[in-house]
DNA sequence: TCAAGTGGTTCAAACGTTTTAATCGCGGCA
DNA sequence: TGCCGCGATTAAAACGTTTGAACCACTTGA
């Protein structure tokens, strides 16, 4: 047809199609407020024929000129984590009202690919930012540049509030204790403990609040029984994590009733490696994760968890972050909020058994 | 500081601290050709005074003038289908090398989502489209709109080449076959089959190979346990469907030894409802799946299921992007491509009990 | 008759880059 | 002396939009 050089249709060669001048066919096919002083019939020409030709505007020539991008940039610390997709769900329809547009980028737990992205997200010009960083997360200086170009960030997993930064958390540490008293109130004393590794900011709070509730409840907790997961790699790291550890609980000595997991994934590695030891779960231990993912609801029996409101919690980012950018420059207002978390009682606890576990088959 | 109206630091705004003029700026800045004309003392100045002001170029800009987005965009169905991740992740690392960014938006199985986000896609110029489509994907007229704007398009999940469109397949037909085999060569008989909702493509070719399988080894399936889940509304729908059809089918009737279930969230569901009728797996009913998502793999026991190569398929279909994009207007191939699917046997499955299945307690 | 609308349409400048072609000072070469 | 080449830098046009101001041919009120 009569294309240019450019594969892409353009408001020229619709201009020229219909014989009027760009300024109007602009004018009628963005809807402009001059839009109503152009004749009906011209308008309906105009509309046919950038329909037949299969006109889209140029995003990138729109955005230039108009000086939006109607673009939120999110980075997600690891989107095969299925802790993020909720969040991106809440995101997204947070957005969605102010027509805002996610840019997604998934970060795959790599450093190099979080800072990339981060320039991606700033050259792109999006006009917030919002960060899901359970950890990889250090402060990059990129943060700075962010701020150099008066870009809002939101952070999701953090708290960066005494760097002007609006953060939204889990409250780790009720969650942590609410975990444990479920667990007390089963009538469980013997608990072994898998904590976070250290290299996940989740993981100190959850066990401060563990420690609190137990220190209130007058538990205590046998130091060979407390275990910490090694550095992550991926999510499912997690899983085999627990699995090794279930072992080395039943190998290496006290008897005990319960296992409290750092998250879900855990929890089910360690409900895997409880199984392969001949034991039944509930029934012989009871097990408790942390987050309520996808995999912990549909495994049988479900896992009993800390829920955490995700999707709300990726709502209100997306809602924070457009109040920023409506404030532009203005004062916008730093943020702090904790979403409480909420027990889900599933099949995998119930009261100890009279025999604290202990391994009967051999895999 | 020197800004001006836009939040953004712009290469004028370097020019004018630094001296130079706007020119000179960018070609230092984008390392062009020329910039190795530029004396090194201006070249480490300029450098050094946009990294001072935090300078990040205009994408938007930058792609007009240049006439490249680097961007493909990616279409996925929901991600919140454990499904989609491995794909997206194969996709992502395809496109790295080539330095292209994937833009990916999520159309949470709604119609007008998906839609919008074509509509979307096309406006930032994505020089290339991949669509990952287990359903939904009705022939939009978009799709003739991308095609008039001469931008490739790879989809999975579908066969569209008699539309010239490349795409990429799961054989189906052998992964039902693999996993029916594989119960009748454990011994089962007896074996209920739930197929895949209507809406949803693999659903029939999967149920094709199926029966092809059966009439080859002459088993026949009883019209009683042959079921079919209800239209999909979301992911977990799948497993809320295996969980209900697991009672219907030990309710009413014939002996069965086996389930063969449209893929692993059904399969989860089924395991679900069989336990809570007091039945062990695999000792009392074997499962099989299919897809091999995460629940499916961490879940007790781990669901036997058929692998899908998904992040290949990703990886795949982003080389065929680039190579589309590459070639330009010139003789793109249309490509096709059926995945080879691969048994994956964990603990669901096992030999028949010798007394069939059957409700062994009430809830 | 003239000024002031009015409805319909267009000019032209801008948005922030990239890139081609031009500019400029200067030493060397014939 | 005039010309060329050279190294360093810049002017200006373009990419596809949007938009305030202008334009034009009318009509209308005074």
């Amino acid at each position: 047809m009569g294309q240019r050089k450019s594969g892409h249709v353009t408001l020229h060669d619709v201009a020229r199609a219909c014989g009027y001048s760009v300024s109007t066919v602009s004018i009628v096919l963005s809807e402009a407020p001059l839009s109503q002083n152009v004749a009906a019939s011209t308008r309906t020409q105009i509309r046919e024929v950038a329909q037949r030709l299969g006109y889209h505007p140029d995003a990138y020539a729109r955005s230039l000129r108009r000086r939006r991008s109607l673009t939120v940039g999110v980075l997600a610390y690891d989107l095969s984590d299925p802790f993020c997709i909720p969040i991106v769900q809440g995101i997204q329809s947070g957005l969605q009202p102010a027509s805002y547009v996610p840019l997604l980028m998934d970060a795959q737990t790599q450093r190099k690919h979080f800072d990339s992205y981060l320039k991606l997200i700033l050259e792109r010009r999006a006009e917030g930012v919002i960060v899901i960083a359970s950890w990889v997360f250090e402060e990059t200086n990129l943060l700075a540049d962010i701020e150099k170009n008066h870009v809002p960030i939101v952070i999701l997993g953090r708290d960066l509030t005494r760097r002007k930064i609006s953060s939204l958390l889990i409250d780790n540490e009720t969650g942590g204790a609410l975990a444990l008293r479920h667990l007390i109130e089963l009538g469980h004393r013997n608990i072994a403990v898998i904590r976070g590794p250290e290299e996940m900011f989740d993981s100190e709070p959850r066990w401060t609040g563990i420690r609190r509730q137990a220190a209130q409840s007058g538990i205590k907790f046998d130091p060979r029984l407390t275990f910490q997961l090694p550095g992550v790699l991926d999510p499912t790291s997690g899983f085999e994590g627990g699995r090794a550890l279930a072992r080395t609980m039943l190998d290496a000595g006290p008897p005990f009733t319960a296992v409290l997991a750092f998250d879900d994934l855990t929890a089910l590695g360690v409900m895997r490696g409880m199984s392969e030891a001949g034991l039944r779960i509930p029934q012989d231990c009871s097990i408790v994760g942390f987050d309520d993912v996808l995999p912990a609801a549909v495994a049988t029996p479900g896992i009993t968890t800390v829920h955490q409101p995700l999707q709300q919690m990726g709502l209100l980012a997306a809602q924070w972050t457009l109040e920023a950018i409506e404030a532009h420059e203005g004062t916008a207002t730093v943020h702090r909020h904790r979403a409480v978390p909420e027990l889900v009682v599933r099949g995998s606890t119930g009261p100890p058994a009279k025999a604290p576990a202990q391994r009967k088959a051999r895999t």
